[in-house]
DNA sequence: TCGCTAACTGAAACTCTTTTTCGTTTATGA
DNA sequence: TCATAAACGAAAAAGAGTTTCAGTTAGCGA
């Protein structure tokens, strides 16, 4: 999804595409999975109160996801989904994009549920560590 | 595991089993993935540092896992693996057994990852919700 | 059983993250 | 261009978790 199709979305339900909005669009579309202080590296210029509540109104809209892998809360875009393996020694994160989940597994049917997302995290030991 | 050899296990290592971590464990016992409030209304004569400091130890221990599904953290005893359906619209949350994880196509191999476990949580709305 | 000591506890103070408040500014539609 | 609801940001407040430190205790050895 490219900005001006979010920005676009966002006026259409009412929401103003102000400068600051775009910065943190843009921030979130430089690299996966970023903490707080890499948000704000990347967009100094707008306050601290109006990434989170940037955050908060592109969560609500279904735009970004919140993640929280054992260090603090993490911000992606949600079009991109993946899942996690991470490094208990080092703390580092890698993605893969394939989805090991077996759907007809999951226990849906007799509970009622109505899945509309998942998150997967792997935890472990990275190449570099062992 | 019961509460005996949870005590030698700790004893073996060096950390004393004080009646304060007995009844943290007992109040991890008590039911799945507490929050912070709910421990200490299960163990209300422990201090707030110590429910603290004795999670972060017998985390250590591999004894306690903390979970993050959305509101804030959660612990649950490491025993009991298990998957949440959490559900967006009332909060609840319910477990499944059963994992629905193809181990084979976990991407491991090329990557040189070495998985110890993984967190799995699906989101959706519950029966009731819906 | 007793006493020693390293380990442990908890109240208070502190740090850090996130939210609220409120006066000012601005994007957008008419 | 103008009006105005929405949004911004600085400061203050709230909340969660951590550190400090003086007093207490579990568990070991005698």
């Amino acid at each position: 999804m490219d900005l001006g199709s979010v920005v676009g979305r966002m006026r259409g339900r009412g929401y103003k595409a102000t400068p600051q909005r775009v910065a943190v669009l843009e921030a979130l579309g430089a690299d996966q999975h970023q903490s707080m202080e890499e948000l704000r590296g990347r967009c100094p210029e707008v306050g601290l109160v109006t990434i989170y509540r940037t955050l908060d109104l592109l969560g609500r809209l279904g735009l970004v996801r919140r993640l929280d892998l054992g260090d603090g809360p993490r911000y992606e875009l949600a079009e991109s989904h993946h899942h996690h393996l991470i490094c208990e020694s080092c703390g580092d994160i890698s993605e893969f994009e394939e989805c090991p989940l077996d759907v007809e597994r999951l226990p849906l049917q007799n509970s009622g549920f109505e899945a509309s997302s998942h998150s997967l995290e792997v935890y472990g030991r990275c190449a570099v560590c062992q």
